[in-house]
RNA sequence: UGGCCGAUGGUGUAAUGGUAGCACGACGGGUUCUGGCCCCGUUAGUCAAGGUUCGAAUCCUUGUCGGCCAGCCA
């Protein structure tokens, strides 16, 4: 179920091992390279899930390297973030990288494609660039500086280097094809003049090169064998290997795969920023978020989550998976992980009236399938909290919980029947007696009668009182981005995607460490919050058990 | 009406010229000290049309549909 499971054979992997047949590589060393402008999410996991994946399968390594070409963008802040991240999906890197480390060499290359007569500097304006570029159907024009010298492009490039223009005078671009149909081979730009401080070179550069000039050649320098990235480089691949061959130097094979997309979420920067800064949430780490650091707030494994993408596979098809998968996968992992404990989230008190004054403790395993984790104790008062939806005054026959006559099982403890129901003046359900079975104690009696029902139960006099956060979904609609005409997608967000309420937890739950996830039994998996403050306790909703009954109940 | 890429049940995928399989979901049933887990069953698919072949999801042709590309973003 974890790392020893068979890695699955997808297409990359195939073209790898055919890679490594040929001679063409001996070796297989990838790298991830984000960009440090935001924080990483599920659908970098299954990126660098590839990345490293890939590089251990065959026994290489992976790079991790900052893509940090563009100043405007970048913070140091998300730096360490996506190193957290990366490691807490159990990932390691041989080499931590920046592209920056390669601004020298790469400015070199620069000079070389200069002299061969390959690149230009140019001062055509943004518009006149766009005007010049074509379109889609039409061929491009050439540059009227497209024939410039060799020594005049160095002259001037060195001078761009030098500070003497002003952001946007000039930029040096590759000479390549005009009229090429793939519109990033018709003389795409390789560095522009930003007189910016760089997070690392601080002021050294007020030229930067862009990604075209510099992804393959960073890879190429690093060694890298395969360039794993997503499908919106299919394009760039041409031009990628055109600055391979032309600098004459080590040639990396990239290969492009579909991204991941999740229903009822959203999963672009732009997006997820939004809702960061416009405080639909409450932080990159909202719980809500499709965010590794949020994921990981809602209790969300490293398991669960690689569990979810082995099952999502590697391919070049656009799709979408339900977050269904994901769901049912956080449950796969956690149903065997997770320590059960009672919780009661909605109180309905319950008095035993024929129990006695004294407090019984009952034993209570961790985790039923795997006794040798051990139990709790579970103590049993007179007075306990049910859940209120386990009490129905007119139930119907299949209605395998409380109501009056009917017997049930307090899981762990005894069995208990209802015989009275007490009512406030406004007819509101406030309390209901019941009487057990001294015979039950044990929760079986000696003439083996079957009890349908059992309902988690928590003594109301030692209990200890928590916060529990319900989370949801954060869209009402599968597709949050396909908005229609006149609609924004930012209205499709769920209102009810978070729900605060006081519960009563077993004693038990007194013990637990931040970070600690539990089966608060017949409702779902909960997590301690990091940043519970105070003495209450906070507990964040995973993801709900699945649940038989109220679907049924509800048709 | 440019180029590149893609298309298998509702969803995600496997089958690499030889019985279309798995998982999720949905539905039905069994089991159960969690209406959970587990077990069993049902549902449902090769985008279309031609061609090659004894045989095509797979190869070829054409078409249809979808994605990406006209940043001095990555």
């Amino acid at each position: 179920m974890s790392e020893e499971e068979a890695i699955n054979k997808h297409f990359i992997y195939e073209a790898i091992v055919g890679d490594l047949e040929t001679g063409r590589f001996k070796e297989v060393i990838t790298r991830f390279p984000p960009e440090p402008n935001g924080y990483l999410h599920i659908g970098h996991a299954k990126a660098f899930s590839i990345d490293f994946g890939m590089a251990q399968a065959f026994g290489g390594y992976c790079n991790l390297r900052m893509d940090d070409t563009n100043p405007e963008k970048e913070d140091t802040e998300y730096i360490e973030a996506i190193k957290k991240d990366i490691h807490w999906m159990g990932y390691d890197w041989k080499n931590f990288c920046y592209a920056s480390d390669y601004f020298d060499t790469l400015y070199g290359y620069a000079i070389q494609l200069i002299e061969k007569g390959l690149a230009y500097v140019d001062d055509l304006k943004p518009e006149q660039m766009r005007e010049f570029r074509g379109t889609l159907t039409n061929p491009g024009k050439e540059s009227p500086n497209r024939n410039r010298s060799v020594e005049e492009n160095l002259d001037l490039f060195h001078r761009m280097k030098a500070g003497e223009f002003e952001d946007g005078a000039y930029v040096l671009r590759a000479k390549i094809d005009m009229a090429h149909p793939n519109l990033n081979m018709r003389d795409p730009v390789m560095y522009r003049i930003k007189h910016m401080e760089h997070h690392r070179t601080g002021n050294a550069w007020c030229i930067y090169p862009s990604y075209d000039f510099t992804h393959g050649q960073s890879d190429s320098i690093e060694g890298i064998t395969h360039s794993l990235c997503s499908l919106e480089f299919e394009d760039h691949r041409p031009l990628y290997n055109w600055f391979c061959e032309q600098l004459e130097i080590f040639h990396p094979r990239q290969i492009e795969f579909s991204r991941l997309n999740l229903t009822y979420t959203v999963m672009s920067k732009r997006k997820l920023r939004t809702l960061v800064e416009e405080n639909y949430v409450a932080g990159w780490d909202d719980p809500r978020m499709p965010t590794l650091c949020g994921m990981r707030r809602r209790g969300y494994t490293p398991n669960a989550i690689k569990l979810f993408l082995d099952k999502v596979g590697v391919t070049k098809f656009n799709s979408t998976t339900d977050i269904a998968l994901l769901e049912h996968c956080v449950r796969q992992d956690l149903e065997v992980t997770a320590y059960r404990r009672m919780v009661v989230l909605d109180p309905l008190k319950v008095v035993i009236t024929n129990f006695p004054e004294e407090t019984e403790f009952y034993e209570g395993e961790n985790l039923p399938s795997s006794p040798e984790y051990g139990s709790r104790k579970v103590a049993l008062t007179r007075e306990i909290y049910v859940e209120r939806e386990d009490f129905m005054e007119d139930a119907p026959k299949k209605f395998f919980r409380l109501s009056v006559g009917r017997e049930v099982r307090l899981r762990y403890a005894c069995y208990i029947t209802v015989n009275e129901v007490i009512k406030d003046d406004l007819g509101n359900i406030v309390e209901l007696r019941a009487t057990f079975d001294p015979e039950s104690r044990g929760a079986s009696t000696p003439d083996g009668r079957k009890v349908k029902g059992t309902i988690h139960w928590v003594s109301a006099s030692q209990n200890v009182p928590v916060e529990v956060r319900i989370y949801d979904r954060l869209f009402t609609v599968e597709s949050p981005e396909a908005v229609e005409d006149g609609q924004d997608w930012l209205d499709s967000i769920n209102p009810e995607s978070i729900a605060q309420v006081s519960a009563f937890a077993e004693a038990a739950i007194a013990d637990a460490e931040k970070g600690a996830i539990f089966q608060f039994e017949r409702k779902g998996y909960y997590i301690l919050d990091d940043s519970t403050e105070g003495q209450k306790m906070v507990f964040n909703r995973t993801v709900a058990l699945k649940d038989g009954w109220s679907k049924k109940a509800s048709q």
